[in-house]
DNA sequence: CTGAAAGCGCTAACAC
DNA sequence: GTGTTAGCGCTTTCAG
């Protein structure tokens, strides 16, 4: 059943019925029901293939994150998903993992979709800080071809649109706080080496300068996302000393406090732990985490907000920071 | 840069280029060699819209969930997305929530991009367990047009494949162990009520049943899927005594841990808890929980397997049940 | 082994 | 307000 078929049942044209279709104006009222209640009745379904040879579009935006399985990605991707339907927009989905090479190739194999844009989720798309890297290259290169967002990302570029958190601030925020509530020893934990990693490390050694407190490499420990091997790691160290800990995840935070709970120490009184996301797992470890809310649905928000004004050809801002916030769930007075 | 580009610049006609694209055998190799290399000086990518056209398939594979910000979904479809792509398709994403009209509406969405063939997550997708209700007609509807395969469903149909957790006979089998370690009021605690559910309600009756003990409705909760919602909920309950529970997911279960905790009650000894899914909740609470593995990654894997042979022609089984395990974190004796 | 040409279903410019 | 027609880029007979 095409638009042949449905044009010869209803007496006209396939043009009047492609009309119909887009919602065109220049129909009358009489043709238009009738074509209607003809493609009705033989339930028809416009081509999207041919629509989308035609057009070089398909109403489809592509979506790139390391893994949908993390929870943070997971929510962000339901998100945008629910946003994007509501504008009639479809979305494919991609998992590119953190390899360089898993990430160009992603980037590569969503292009030859044609997608009407592409969103990348998580900084990890961001290279190290560095934002001439060559490490970047291949999103400035898709920038070339249709806009590109990153969410929680930051790259300059035409045609690229970043819309971050300001991680620097948060953690240099908490960091203070912990200081100024006694805490000496402060362990910065994380499990990746991204663009927002580098800044919270940066807001945190900024704290303990201003503080006047050294910047130890033993307190900053790179391990996995994996709760039981964080507490294990936390455990064997043995001569590692600390008295609070900023983790940049939440996973790695319950995995801190696990470790806490094994050596009988009392949180907060006798170990302070952050953690970063305010996602479940942040309500589920006992006791409980005070965490850095990254606002991940606002993040969302923002960046389809900036796309469809843009896909509308109207002006979008190339960068949109968003504060992040101390979510309070377990601490000495601070 | 299109087909008749490539082909003017080797010296060919479309129809070569279109059979190397291919890997059609009947080109000379000599011929293969430079059309091969005015592509890759060129950067050629054949129209994917023109392409779909003519094969009425885009190598694209629809998966439909309630939710991806859902553990569970998340976790799926991140497996799925992997495999898929080892074999070259895509897929495109819709979260349907539960609504059984937003169901239909997402399959009917879905199923105008032409994908080769459709995944549905969860068994929600399988109605309440009424196998003629109307509730799953348009999964049937869907299966006239193409290949369903249902993760964690079971419906009878042409076209339509199963794969799911024998739900029954892993709770029945849980509460049995939990009866026989003396507990005589275990709280049937879940969040939905889909045929997941009703399997595991079933096997939790029959074990209730085939031991002598009361089937009372008192101990059958349904709640939402919030974890201090869910605990707020119990220790709201004065009156309901129960000295066990058996959630149908962990949050569930989690919530139930707390509620424990706040009433300092001792894990295992005087509460016992088991969850569902076996997800990084369950290695988050403390103490951490006892819950059923649903295998999800069997599941989907399974579910590739079968799509694979099928889309080669190859005969697969309408239904495939599996075995979940229950994981021992934390129980008295059993 | 290669080329010419007929679709695939739809959109949009152009006529009426 | 409606119809005609020329593409959109590729696959696939059918000839040679």
């Amino acid at each position: 059943m095409n638009i042949y078929d449905i044009a010869k049942l209803a007496g006209v044209s396939i043009a009047t019925v492609s009309r119909v279709v887009n919602g065109s104006p220049r129909v009358s009222e009489k043709t238009r029901q009738k074509v209607l209640s003809v493609m009705e009745e033989n339930h028809y379904t416009p081509n999207v293939f041919a629509r989308g040879l035609g057009l070089d579009s398909m109403q489809t935006i592509g979506i790139i994150c390391p893994d949908v399985a993390d929870a943070y990605m997971a929510r962000a991707v339901s998100f945008l998903e629910r946003r994007l339907k509501e504008y009639g927009y479809d979305c494919i989905l991609y998992c590119s993992g953190h390899d360089q090479e898993k990430k160009e190739e992603a980037v590569d194999l969503i292009m030859k979709k044609r997608i009407d844009a592409l969103i990348l989720v998580g900084s990890t798309y961001t290279g190290y800080g560095d934002d001439d890297s060559s490490s970047v290259e291949y999103i400035r290169r898709a920038a070339g071809r249709l806009p590109v967002f990153l969410i929680n990302g930051k790259i300059s570029g035409e045609n690229i649109y970043s819309v971050y958190n300001r991680d620097e601030e948060a953690v240099y925020d908490a960091v203070s706080r912990l200081i100024r509530s006694g805490r000496k020893r402060i362990l910065f934990l994380t499990d990746s080496r991204s663009y927002s990693v580098a800044q919270k490390m940066e807001g945190y050694e900024r704290a303990l300068r201003e503080n006047g407190l050294p910047v130890l490499g033993e307190l900053k420990l790179l391990t996995e996302n994996r709760i039981h091997l964080v507490r294990d790691i936390l455990l064997a160290r043995r001569t590692l000393e600390y008295d609070s800990v900023l983790a940049t995840n939440d996973a790695l935070a319950v995995g801190a406090v696990k470790c806490a709970n094994a050596k009988g120490l009392k949180i907060p009184e006798e170990m302070s732990v952050i953690g970063y996301n305010n996602s479940e797992y942040s309500v589920c470890c006992e006791p409980e985490l005070t965490t850095i809310d990254n606002t991940a649905e606002k993040l969302c928000n923002l960046t389809i907000d900036n796309m469809m004004r843009l896909l509308k050809g109207e002006e979008v801002p190339a960068e949109v920071p968003v504060e992040c916030m101390l979510v309070k769930r377990c601490t000495t007075d601070f």
